[in-house]
RNA sequence: GCCGCCUUAGCUCAGUUGGUUAGAGCGCUAGAUUGUGGAUCUAGAGGUCCUCGGUUCGAGCCCGAGAGGUGGUACCA
């Protein structure tokens, strides 16, 4: 009889998504509640919504019948209405108090934490599903709302151990560009759009690769040609000048910016609102490296219509093979008094930032050696078929004492157990035999002591029958015995 | 989306003008060591040579298309 082999799906994660083990969990919970607590000491309340919204709360990147996951990850239900995974947080939160608009005390202020899909190119650092931890008020046009935004996310990185030096919140305000390109008479939105896209290449291209940009275009190293917004010569000084006023302090640099704007409307208003933001960040003591004004950050996000933030790292690292590694943003965020407004219909003020948790935790291990390995339990050697009982006592008694514990459950030798226990990190190896149960006792391995000696012993023979760290005690030890090796391993 | 490069064992890679049975290191499993982790030695398992089509007596190698990966660029709510 001859069969057809069924085809065997090859194992492996969608292109974009990741595994993420034990180690690299225990991170993210470490940052997220660290973040957490920092909101919530600021009066935050949680906040936790689906993973699916309908596709049309979700804005402008609505699925169409012919490319219905453009950008996001879109199906439809079973009464015909499209539905999507959030792509971020703040959609979500639009819709929900719109929804709830009524019965929310305002200024309505929120936290959440969670993934969020993206259906676009995965590149390094780049997943099609990762974590954000979002901070929003909804509900107050106050530029003091902003500043209290950008207090919370410095001290949220600090939280999370992120040293001083290896981050800076930046800041800007939408208005002011808006309102020099009015003054200079750019008024069409589609140039606006292709300025704030050379500005925000500043730090990538430098002011030679901006000015191209703002002008007729630019070709790249490996000959594509990018077309520029077009601006005559006065508008690109103008632009240049703007982007280049950035000072040592952020009073100085609104000093300058004020010279530079040249008196429109907008531009002044934007002035007024980081001036404000300015003053409440020094009352909350926000250091001068920490928060720091910069006319060149944009935020790509078309939403936004005030300040808007953005959280660099500058922390250089070298990877496995001597390449350097840059992370880029590891959060942002920024002022959008249009979103709830596609709910309800009137205007309603928010503000809000954004932190790349995935990002930011792999930031913090690069930061400091690639970070803990997660210790193993305790491992009960399964040595005597006859003996399992005793085995599975022993553990229990040792995980109601509070030691994490477990009995080895496979089926190989003594010495693939010890491999076992020592691969998992296992600060200690219970080894209970024939031997054992005659005389009444237990015998305990150090596994830490054993590691440490390792290095130093040579000789197989001198290094099993050295037997490092091995105890034999009374049954009656047990705990106590197993507890002195476990809290030094800690 | 566009341009370049790449795809052979779990991982990193070698593979001669196109010629019999496709290799190495690391890792994995086991033995040396009946009850002891590292090192050493030995053995073993592990392959759709990315896929499909073509050229050829013969393709891992040549040609075409596609997929995936990667770097740059564009976009990025």
């Amino acid at each position: 009889m001859t069969e057809d082999v069924p085809p065997r799906p090859k194992a492996r994660a969608p292109r974009g998504f990741q595994d993420r083990r034990a180690d690299a969990l225990a991170a993210e919970r470490r940052i997220l509640a660290a973040v957490s607590r920092v909101y919530e000491s600021y009066g935050f309340e949680h906040l936790d919504t689906g993973a699916f919204e309908y596709a049309d709360a979700l804005g402008k990147f609505l699925p169409d019948a012919d490319r219905p996951n453009e950008g996001v990850f879109a199906l439809q239900d079973d009464d015909e209405q499209w539905m999507a995974l959030r792509y971020d947080l703040t959609a979500p939160l639009a819709r929900f108090a719109a929804e709830n608009w009524d019965s929310l005390s305002k200024p309505f202020r929120r936290y959440a934490y969670g993934p969020v899909w993206r259906n676009e190119k995965p590149g390094p650092g780049r997943y099609r599903e990762f974590l954000q931890c979002d901070a929003d008020t909804v509900g107050s046009d106050r530029p003091e709302a902003d500043a209290e935004i950008i207090a919370m996310a410095v001290e949220g990185y600090a939280a999370a151990g992120l040293p001083r030096s290896a981050y800076a919140l930046r800041i800007n305000n939408r208005k002011l560009l808006n309102g020099l390109l009015t003054a200079a008479g750019v008024v069409e939105s589609g140039q606006k759009l292709a300025v704030l896209r050379a500005v925000d290449k500043l730090d990538r291209l430098g002011p030679q690769g901006v000015v191209s940009l703002l002008g007729a275009g630019r070709k790249d190293e490996s000959g594509a040609f990018t077309k520029g917004a077009g601006l005559a010569s006065a508008a690109i000084d103008s632009v240049l000048a703007f982007v280049e006023a950035g000072r040592d302090t952020r009073v100085a640099t609104l000093d300058r910016l004020s010279e530079v704007i040249g008196g429109s409307a907008e531009g002044d208003e934007g002035l007024g609102e980081l001036a404000r933001i300015s003053e409440a960040l020094g009352r909350m003591e926000v250091g001068e490296d920490q928060a720091v004004f910069d006319p060149s950050i944009v935020r790509g996000l078309e939403y936004y219509t005030g300040a808007v933030f953005e959280a660099d790292i500058s922390l250089q690292t070298v990877g496995e093979r001597g390449e350097s590694v840059r992370f880029g943003s590891i959060g942002g965020g920024g002022r959008y008094d249009d979103l709830v407004a596609r709910f309800t219909g009137q205007k309603t003020p928010a503000t809000g930032f954004s932190f790349g948790v995935s990002r930011l935790a792999a930031a913090l291990a690069a930061a400091d050696g690639q970070g803990d390995r997660q210790r193993g339990p305790v491992v009960v050697l399964a040595l005597d078929q006859a003996l399992m009982g005793d085995y599975f006592a022993i553990a229990r008694e040792l995980r109601a004492a509070g030691l994490p514990t477990e009995v080895y459950l496979g089926g190989s030798g003594m010495r693939a157990q010890m491999k076992y226990a020592d691969r998992r990190l296992s600060p200690a190896a219970v080894i209970v035999g024939g031997d054992e149960i005659a005389a009444g006792t237990v015998t305990i391995k150090d596994l830490d002591l054993g590691r440490a000696l390792a290095a130093s012993v040579a000789d197989n023979q001198a290094w099993r029958e050295g037997r490092p760290g091995q105890v034999t005690a009374p049954r009656g030890e047990l705990v106590a015995q197993v507890r002195r090796i476990v809290e030094a391993a800690a």
